[in-house]
DNA sequence: GCGTCGATGTTAGAGTTGCTTACATATGTT
DNA sequence: AACATATGTAAGCAACTCTAACATCGACGC
């Protein structure tokens, strides 16, 4: 159990928006995406049951915010692998990757929620951003590796294709079809050879 | 509404399974599996709410059977797509993969099922026995492309790889993750590009 | 200090759902 | 015709989402 959840000791929790995002992660991850529960949440966080909708309109309000944290988290992971590489190198691309890999196995669950779940996040302009920004971080370590702008046709060509690898292998990965298929993969070598793929000859330096 | 299931007109019903299983996919359909019920597809099928379970031990063995329905269904659209190219072409590898991008497009909500649910699926024989054949309708012509045999390690990454690509299209696609990032993409050219590079330079023919 | 107000909690409850149990009805076999 | 089996219904329990009415606390003007 999540018992990482300190209740409150007054009528007034202090914080209890974010201790139910808090008791929401846990369970989302215990149990997955759908069987999670709003009492549930409540129970752990040490509160009536009615007590989310002072904070969140719905339940899938409260996942959303589940969602976001991740998002920013995992976007904090993958600005904090890029100094560890040359600006706009095929180790730098490959390492984000790996990030997001990496967040999908911690997480599946958060990580579930935060491509799932469309028709809600279109109704947060918030998460939108996010995911943008998210996004974006890719973006421009392709813009550098081709030395292009990021409206450039082909550097738009060359992320999507990394993201929907990634994205992939991510999704095939927590869902176990790797197993289904019993493949001995050794998947940060295939990450590391796809995105060099992907990525393509490396253009001489910008005119 | 999906009033194309037709209602019983005497106490027994006739076919109350496969009509369930109709109604189940149209009401994933139109509102997403999240939100489906067992109740509602009873309605749908004009039946009392418990009569499901005389064909269904829980809901879950219900959204099973529309997910095997749907794999079942995709992998025949893959095999119907192999003729019209040369076996073990790059086409038809590409082919193989349109046809997997076309079904998550055309049926999303089953396309979730029959990728989702993992822990539902495990319990069911018949559905990873399904889920093996239809990879190995792709890894056939990735053997024949490279002229090894399945167990070839090669074969593996490349299969993985490929099943990777298209599985992380498909559902950035499905969620509108596209759109997100207002992309104009041309998907058709990108998937055939992105297969060919994974597929990489065709080995001269078998020794 | 003190009263008031808004924010945030509780309790009670309406309506839906998943699933079970006991009973009713149709079908096929002998 | 009689019975066993398959398949339907009705009724009900526990759990869940969300709402409404009420309770409590902290902050602020005075």
């Amino acid at each position: 159990m999540a018992e990482t959840v300190q209740r409150k000791d007054s009528y007034h929790h202090g914080d209890l928006r974010q201790q139910l995002v808090m008791a929401t992660r846990a369970l989302v991850e215990e149990k997955g995406p759908d069987t999670f529960s709003v009492s549930e949440a409540s129970r752990a966080a040490g509160v009536s049951s009615a007590a989310p909708y002072r904070h969140f309109k719905d339940k899938r309000e409260l996942l959303v915010a589940v969602a976001m944290d991740g998002m920013a988290r995992m976007r904090d992971q993958m600005k904090g692998a890029l100094p560890a590489h040359p600006p706009g190198s095929r180790e730098s691309v490959t390492a984000l990757g790996q990030v997001y890999v990496d967040f999908a196995q911690a997480e599946p669950g958060v990580f579930r929620l935060m491509f799932g779940l469309t028709e809600a996040h279109d109704e947060s302009d918030e998460m939108l951003e996010l995911g943008r920004a998210t996004y974006g971080v890719l973006l421009e370590e392709v813009c550098k590796y081709l030395h292009k702008t990021e409206l450039d046709a082909q550097v738009q060509a060359t992320g999507f294709s990394l993201w929907t690898m990634v994205h992939g292998m991510s999704f095939l990965l927590i869902d176990q079809k790797v197993d289904v298929v019993k493949l001995t993969l050794d998947i940060p070598q295939l990450l590391s050879d796809n995105t060099a793929r992907l990525l393509g000859q490396r253009p001489a330096a910008a005119p």
